[in-house]
DNA sequence: CATAGCCGCCTTTTT
DNA sequence: GGCGGCTATG
C-alpha cells in the first residue's frame, strides 16, 4: 500500500462520498501509512472523515477484520457501524467504545491472568456500596471520608494507572496513607466479588498489555489500523492502551478537538492530543477548520467565547454556510417561566414548520430537566429526555439483572445481597449477617457460605431451610442458562417470584411489569444481533450501556439533555438554559485551578456549536435550589459572547423583588381514573407517562377491563389496560 | 422479620 | 427537594 493513494475498487456510493470530500478531508481519508492526527473543529465533518477512512481502507484491500475503531459512546459506535455499512463496506471491522474493546480483550485473555472471564462489571451504585464497605472495614467514619470522594480519588488514580500497591508506597501524609488503605481494601472487595469497575476495565487491560508481550503482538496483528474518535477525551490509561495496540505498526489515526475536551474531571488528559506529534514523531497532522454546520453568527459567538481560554492553541472556525438564523440571550424571571417560555417558543417553531427532532434543549445538570418536563407534559409537543440514569437503574430491572448476574458470577456479593430476599422469602437481616460473618471468618464467598448453611451454628433450622429453598431456586435457573437471553429473563422473572410480586401490587406494579417487558424486548434484540448470544456477554454489554446511547433522532421529538450528552450531535435550533454563575460555570468548578473553569467554558462552547441555525441562551433571575428560591447572577460567560444582552428588556436590576406568582392551577391532571374508563376511538392522540406520545390504533371495550392498542412515537406498539395505563387524552 | 416514617445529607457532568 | 439509612412498631 502506498501512502497517499488508494485504489477505489468497489462500492459506487462510497466513490460518491469520496468525491464530495474537501481537499483537507481527502488528505485525512487517504493517508494510509503511519500515525495520523486529524485536528478538527466542530461541524467539520469529522465523523464523515472517519467513516470514509474506514471505507477507503477496506476499498484499498485492508480486511475489515484488521480495522478497529473506538468511539466515545455506544450510540456513536452504532452510528458509525451503520454508516460504514451504508458505504458498501462489509461488516467485520471492530467498532465499539474503548471500554467495550477492553472487555473483549480481558475476557479473551482472562484465563492466563488473575481475572476470571465471568467477571461482573460494577456500576456507580455498586461501586459506592463497595466503597462504603471499604471505608467501614478500615474503621473510618463515612462522614470524614465520604465514599463519593474516596471513589473519585481512586478513579483518578486508576486512570493514571497507579494501582493500590504502588500508591501505598508513595503515600506520605495522613490523607494519602488513609486513602491508600481504603483503595487497597476497596480493590480487595472487588476481587473477592470477581468484579471490575469501569476504571478497572482500562487499568487491567493496560496491565495485561504490559505484562504479556505476546498478547500485545497478537492484538497488533489483529488490529492493523486503530482509529480513535474524540481523542481529546482519552485518559492516560487509554493512551497507554492505544500505544501498546499500535506498537507493532504505528497505524494510529486519532481525531479530536482540544476545545471540545469536557471530561477532564474523569481523567481525560488533554496533553494526549497536544503531545501527539512528539509521541509519534513521524505523525502527519491534518487540520479541518471549515465548518459546515453553523451560521457565521453562531460561529462568531462560539469563537468569542472560547478565545477567553488561555490554555489553548488558537484556531479559527471558517464558516461555509450563508448568514441567517438568530443568536439570542434571554432573561427570565425564574426557572418555571424559563421553561414555559421555552415551551411556547418551541411550539411556535413547530407551528412554523420546524421538525421537533431538529430542536434541542441543553442544560448543565440532569435535575434541570424536571421543570422542563412538567411544562412539556402539558404541551402537545413530543419530547424525549436523554438522561443519565433511567432504564437500567430501575428497581425491578436491577432485581432481574441481579439474578442473572448470580447465575454467571455467584461471587458477585452485591447482586446476591440484592436478591437473596427479593421478593421477601424470609431471609432477613439477622440471617444474612450471620452468613456473612461465617463467610468472612472462613474466607469463602457469601454464596459458598450459603451452600454450607447447614454447618453454620448460629443459624436455627427455619432460616437454614429457607436458604436451601433459595439455593434450589438458583440451581433451577442455572440449568437452562445457555444460549438466548430473552427467554431466560422471562423464566427468571417468573421463577424468582418477582412476576407474582409485582402482579400482586396491582396498578402500582403495572409499570414495573411493563418495564420488564421492555427489558425482554431489548434482550430479544440482543439475541438477534449478537454473533454468539450468551448471558455473560449480554450482562457485560448492558453494563456499558448508558442512556445517552438511547437518544433516538428518528423519534421525531424535541431532545432534552445535558451539555455533556450533546457532544457529537447537531440541531437546527438549540436552546441552552441556566446560564448562571454556580450552574454554568458550576460552583464545583470554581476552584484554584483555572483549568476547571476553562472546561466549563468549553462545555458551553460545545453546546453553542451544536446549533446549525438558531441559538437561544437563557438565564433566570431566580432559581429554586434544593427547595429554596435564590437570586442568581448571570454567567460570566454571557459577557464573553460578544452579544449586548443587557439591553434586552425587561431586565430591571433595581426592581423590588416580588416572588413569582404561584404555579398557576392547571387543573387536575387529565389522567383517567379507575372509575371513568373512557371510550377511546381509533386515531385518538394520547400520551403515556413513560412511552410518550402515541395514536390509538385499536380499542377493545370490556368495561372496566378495556384495553387499548397504541402506536407510540418511539415506533413501539403496545396494548395497555386503560385503567392502569394512566393515559392522557390530547 | 417486614414496614412505615423520619432524619440528615447532598460532587453536576459519564464509561 | 429527594434518596438512603436508621429506628420504632406491628
Amino acid at each position: 500500500m502506498k501512502s497517499g493513494s488508494v485504489t477505489l475498487r468497489t462500492a459506487k456510493n462510497s466513490k460518491m462520498q469520496y468525491d464530495q470530500l474537501t481537499d483537507s478531508q481527502r488528505k485525512a481519508v487517504f493517508h494510509v501509512e503511519g500515525p495520523l492526527l486529524v485536528l478538527a473543529g466542530p461541524g467539520s465533518g469529522k465523523t464523515r472523515v472517519i467513516t470514509c477512512r474506514i471505507a477507503a481502507l477496506i476499498d484499498s484491500g485492508v480486511r475489515p477484520w484488521n480495522i478497529c475503531a473506538v468511539t466515545f459512546t455506544n450510540k456513536a459506535a452504532e452510528e458509525m457501524r451503520q454508516r460504514v455499512f451504508a458505504l458498501g463496506a462489509a461488516g467485520g471491522a471492530h467498532i465499539s467504545t474503548f471500554h467495550s474493546l477492553c472487555v473483549r480483550i480481558l475476557r479473551r485473555c482472562a484465563d492466563q491472568a488473575e481475572i476470571r472471564s465471568n467477571f461482573s462489571i460494577y456500576d456507580a451504585a455498586d461501586q459506592s456500596r463497595c466503597m462504603k464497605q471499604a471505608v467501614k472495614d478500615c474503621d473510618l467514619s463515612t462522614s470524614n471520608f465520604a465514599p463519593a470522594r474516596m471513589l473519585a480519588a481512586v478513579s483518578t488514580l486508576k486512570n493514571k494507572l497507579i494501582d493500590a500497591a504502588s500508591f501505598q508506597d508513595q503515600a506520605d501524609d495522613f490523607f494519602t496513607k488513609t486513602l491508600a488503605k481504603v483503595y487497597a481494601r476497596y480493590q480487595r472487595i472487588l476481587s473477592e466479588d470477581n468484579a471490575l469497575d469501569f476504571d478497572d476495565l482500562l487499568l487491567q487491560t493496560a496491565l495485561m498489555l504490559s505484562k504479556y508481550p505476546d498478547l500485545c503482538a497478537e492484538l497488533g496483528d489483529r488490529f492493523k489500523f486503530l482509529l480513535i474518535d474524540e481523542y481529546q477525551d482519552t485518559n492516560h490509561a487509554q493512551y497507554v492502551i492505544a500505544k501498546y495496540l499500535v506498537s507493532a505498526h504505528n497505524n494510529i489515526c486519532a481525531t479530536g478537538d482540544p476545545d471540545q475536551s469536557i471530561y477532564r474531571w474523569r481523567g481525560a488528559d488533554i496533553r494526549n492530543i497536544l503531545a501527539f506529534e512528539s509521541d509519534w514523531p513521524d505523525a502527519k497532522i491534518v487540520r479541518l477548520e471549515e465548518n459546515f454546520r453553523s451560521t457565521p453568527d453562531i460561529l462568531r459567538t462560539a469563537d468569542n467565547l472560547i478565545a477567553h481560554n488561555l490554555n489553548r492553541k488558537k484556531k479559527i472556525l471558517i464558516p461555509t454556510k450563508p448568514a441567517g438564523g438568530e443568536v439570542k440571550i434571554a432573561v427570565c424571571e425564574d426557572e418555571k417561566k424559563e421553561a414555559q417560555e421555552l415551551v411556547d417558543k418551541i411550539g411556535q417553531l413547530i407551528d412554523r414548520g420546524a421538525a421537533p427532532n431538529q430542536i434541542a434543549i441543553f442544560y448543565r445538570v440532569n435535575a434541570m430537566s424536571r421543570v422542563l418536563e412538567e411544562r412539556f407534559i402539558r404541551s402537545r409537543i413530543p419530547y424525549q429526555i436523554v438522561r443519565g440514569v433511567e432504564f437500567y437503574n430501575r428497581k425491578e430491572i436491577r432485581d432481574v439483572l441481579a439474578y442473572m448476574k448470580i447465575l454467571v458470577n455467584p461471587d458477585d456479593e452485591i447482586a446476591l445481597l440484592r436478591i437473596i430476599n427479593t421478593p421477601a422469602r424470609g431471609i432477613g437481616k439477622t440471617t444474612i449477617d450471620r452468613v456473612r460473618d461465617y463467610a468472612s471468618r472462613s474466607t469463602v464467598s457469601v454464596f459458598d457460605a450459603l451452600k454450607r448453611a447447614s454447618r453454620i451454628q448460629s443459624l436455627s433450622n427455619a432460616p437454614k431451610a429457607k436458604i436451601a429453598v433459595f439455593l434450589d431456586l438458583i440451581k433451577g435457573m442455572k440449568k437452562k442458562a445457555n444460549g438466548k437471553v430473552a427467554p431466560l429473563i422471562e423464566r427468571i422473572f417468573t421463577k424468582s417470584g418477582l412476576h407474582e410480586y409485582f402482579k400482586a401490587l396491582g396498578p402500582e406494579g403495572q409499570t414495573a411489569l411493563e418495564n420488564i417487558d421492555e427489558l425482554i424486548n431489548a434482550a430479544a434484540q440482543y439475541d438477534k444481533v449478537a454473533e454468539e448470544p450468551s448471558l455473560l456477554d449480554y450482562l457485560q454489554q448492558i453494563a456499558l450501556f448508558s442512556d445517552v446511547d438511547a437518544y433516538d433522532k428518528a423519534s421525531g421529538a424535541v431532545a432534552l439533555m445535558t451539555l455533556h450528552a450533546a457532544k457529537g450531535l447537531e440541531f437546527e435550533n438549540v436552546f441552552i438554559i441556566g446560564a448562571e454563575e454556580g450552574l454554568l460555570p458550576h460552583e464545583r468548578s470554581i476552584t484554584e485551578a483555572i483549568e476547571d473553569l476553562e472546561e466549563e467554558r468549553r462545555l458551553l462552547f460545545v453546546g453553542i456549536t451544536r446549533a446549525k441555525l438558531n441559538l437561544r441562551i437563557s438565564y433566570a433571575q431566580y432559581r429554586t435550589f434544593r427547595g429554596q428560591l435564590l437570586r442568581t447572577i448571570p454567567s460570566q460567560f454571557l459577557f464573553e459572547l460578544g452579544i449586548d444582552f443587557r439591553e434586552q428588556p425587561p431586565h430591571t436590576a433595581s426592581a423590588a423583588y416580588c416572588p413569582p406568582e404561584e404555579d398557576q392551577d392547571y387543573g387536575e391532571d387529565e389522567y383517567t381514573t379507575d372509575d371513568t374508563v373512557p371510550k377511546l376511538k381509533k386515531g385518538r392522540l394520547v400520551r403515556h407517562p413513560s412511552f410518550g406520545l402515541g395514536k390509538v390504533i385499536d380499542f377493545a371495550d370490556m368495561g372496566d377491563e378495556s384495553t387499548v392498542t397504541v402506536k407510540f412515537n418511539t415506533g413501539k406498539t403496545r396494548t395497555l389496560m386503560i385503567k392502569y395505563a394512566r393515559l392522557q387524552l390530547l
